[in-house]
DNA sequence: TGTAAGCTTAGAATCATTCCAATTCTAATT
DNA sequence: AATTAGAATTGGAATGATTCTAAGCTTACA
């Protein structure tokens, strides 16, 4: 399987892992992928899916959220998003562009700096919990 | 000492370890600031500067920046900003706006949430790390 | 079928942070 | 100035997340 330039080889593991979090719209972290994969894979160890989310990350299929300090979460929507952070409850969801958005054209960078991605990151409180 | 609502005793460590910030560029880690700060004060812990910028932190004195997992960084730049990070040296450089933004324009959040703070983190290469 | 490369494993090691219990400091009150 | 309660500070232990390591296992293909 190959996108975006990186190979990687499809083990049934990283497949696993992989369909995983295709299928999860929740962010899970390292070990919420764990749980879910020893349901379908008892024997799979704790090192061998951090092995897989970073293979599967340096190969595109997924990316690694860092939303606040402690456990990274992933995230399989390759679609260009940003990410909302309820403080409250602590879910996660995806926001997709209502617009057209250039970061250059918002914040001043110094002349020859080259942007290769750029991460969103709107905490608040979701709809559920302000309506308490 | 109080801004945003909360209030903080500006203890001789506190204050040493807001200076330091304020006068510091480089979006330093607790360990950087722990460096800096025994420069003046020999005898401080590890445990007090964690302890310091937390309390800076809630009183909304400092920032504390997740860009990566690892350390977090911190920043004294209270005024609106983005960050700049660069993939090949490492170097964060806040970037200022250079236009009106307003995220709920651009992305299509579910009705009735409510937005506390937003947190930019542009990746790429700084000119310098370019220009090679 | 042999073999090298890559995958997986359990457990150890590391890193960043937080917790804890003891001590010291501060500031307000006697 | 002494008393005292509440904070601040300390060193070290504990925790949590991740990464490393060394050994065994699989796979593709020579």
């Amino acid at each position: 399987m190959a996108l975006l330039g990186a190979d990687v080889r499809l083990t049934p593991h990283r497949r696993e892992v992989f369909e995983i979090l295709a299928s999860s719209t929740d962010h899970p972290t390292a070990t919420d992928i764990f749980d879910r994969v020893k349901a379908r894979s008892p024997g799979i160890s704790l090192a061998t899916v951090y092995n897989c989310l970073e293979h599967l990350t340096s190969a595109g299929l997924i990316k690694q959220v860092h939303l606040e300090r402690g456990q990274s979460r992933y995230c399989a929507n390759l679609h260009e998003h940003v990410h909302f952070h309820c403080e409250t409850c602590g879910k996660v969801i995806d926001a997709h562009p209502a617009a057209e958005f250039d970061p250059s054209k918002f914040w001043n960078l110094p002349k020859g700096t080259k942007i290769t991605r750029m991460d969103v990151a709107i905490h608040g409180t979701c709809e559920a919990c302000s309506a308490r």
